[in-house]
DNA sequence: CTCCTTTTGTTGAAAATTCAACGGATTATT
DNA sequence: AATAATCCGTTGAATTTTCAACAAAAGGAG
């Protein structure tokens, strides 16, 4: 666990609390370490929904597929970040998504109980990591507003020149990478593969962005 | 206050806090009371995030408007929901939605800092609050999922067919009324009004559903 | 370095959505 | 009861998206 510690003090779940106390809650919280190689599932859709997952290496995508097998990504999630929390904290009987490594990662899963419920041991700790979970799921609340603002646009290009526009603002750059690559991206925004490889060959002929794989820049 | 109680001790906000506590707790928060005409605005996008609300009659709508003045209806909140939570408990600067009076209303609106931090006196119940805060925001995310799994569809009859096959799962009944009008569910869609009468209609004549107003029935 | 796989851009046809406009129906107002 | 305002379904044209297929480019394996 120890060589974990310098991605866990950044972790959202794990704020405002010491490092040299970390050890010992996670012993509490008796918080697993597996490894994933790319395209396994780290949490599988319809299994129940009780673990709070972090990812400490790697990243990872949470995605949901129809019955017709259309592929939706609602989010990728990068170290320190904390993921399927909502779910557990709703007590959702099954998760409603799946999570899929997207490249070899390290994931922690903490049984939510252990988290929502005290132990009877010195639990001093229980009262912070509540108010961290609500404080992470207020934020995730965000960026679903952000994705919906996004994916509520009617065309192609306003949906890719919303979310290039939120991404520079959250990068506070004009240039970045972005973390999908092109039918990723097109899943996220849920629209034709094909139409927005065009729909991006046009933006750069018109001058309005330039774009190599998946960096990008507003002009 | 005190008419309010009847209300107020179903909100998920107040989960587990006896009722002969409530009034002293609402003191403590300086809880205030507003009313709203049809159409008013109760919190206007760009305003300071500092209020946690609640409907305690009435309803009213999430909405969001873009530049181009297209309206999109996040969500529709009825007695005794709990709203503008998130982006109080995420200290978001400023409200990127509007909360708007679906009907004449009664609106709680309570300043976030005195949910979140304690005020000296004898605070017992904040940490039940932050609790509630956490499940409550929790239980809107899973929200927000579905609503993002209805709009991920690519077709206005697959729109229209998951929304309403989940609000029949939700009523656990087959036969139901939406809380929209049709221009309403257009916008909560993310569709064009007519096309979504059209295929109404369309459905109608298939004989798979049957519809009068915001009156649905699956067959 | 070569072969094989995956990713990406392009194209054209089919299908669907949007948009504007209109009339009938319903609801609210005076 | 009459009038005004709003809501709703229909239509056809214009625009967009989706879909399928293919070839070029990039990346990975041996």
């Amino acid at each position: 666990m120890k060589k974990y510690l310098n991605i866990l003090k950044k972790c959202p779940l794990f704020e405002q609390i010491e490092e040299e106390n970390l050890l010992g809650i996670l012993g509490c919280l008796n918080a697993k370490v597996e490894s994933f190689d790319k395209k396994y599932t780290i949490l599988a859709e319809g299994s129940p929904a009780k673990y709070i997952g972090i990812v400490l290496s790697g990243s990872a995508q949470i995605i949901q597929i129809d019955y017709n097998g259309n592929r939706s990504i609602l989010s990728n999630i990068t170290p320190p970040q904390v993921f399927a929390e909502a779910f557990a904290c709703a007590e959702t009987p099954s998760l409603p998504v799946s999570v899929i490594a997207d490249e070899p990662c390290e994931i922690m899963l903490i049984d939510c109980r252990r988290v929502l419920y005290t132990c009877g041991n010195n639990c001093f700790f229980h009262q912070q990591l509540i108010f961290n979970l609500m404080k992470d799921i207020a934020t995730k609340t965000i960026l679903f507003h952000q994705k919906i603002e996004i994916t509520s646009k009617r065309s192609t290009r306003e949906k890719l020149m919303t979310y290039l526009s939120l991404y520079a603002k959250e990068a506070n750059a004009p240039s970045f990478d972005i973390p999908f690559d092109r039918q990723e991206l097109a899943d996220y925004l849920e629209v034709d593969r094909s139409g927005l490889s065009a729909e991006i060959s046009k933006l750069k002929r018109e001058g309005l962005i330039k774009c190599q794989k998946n960096h990008f820049e507003l002009l």
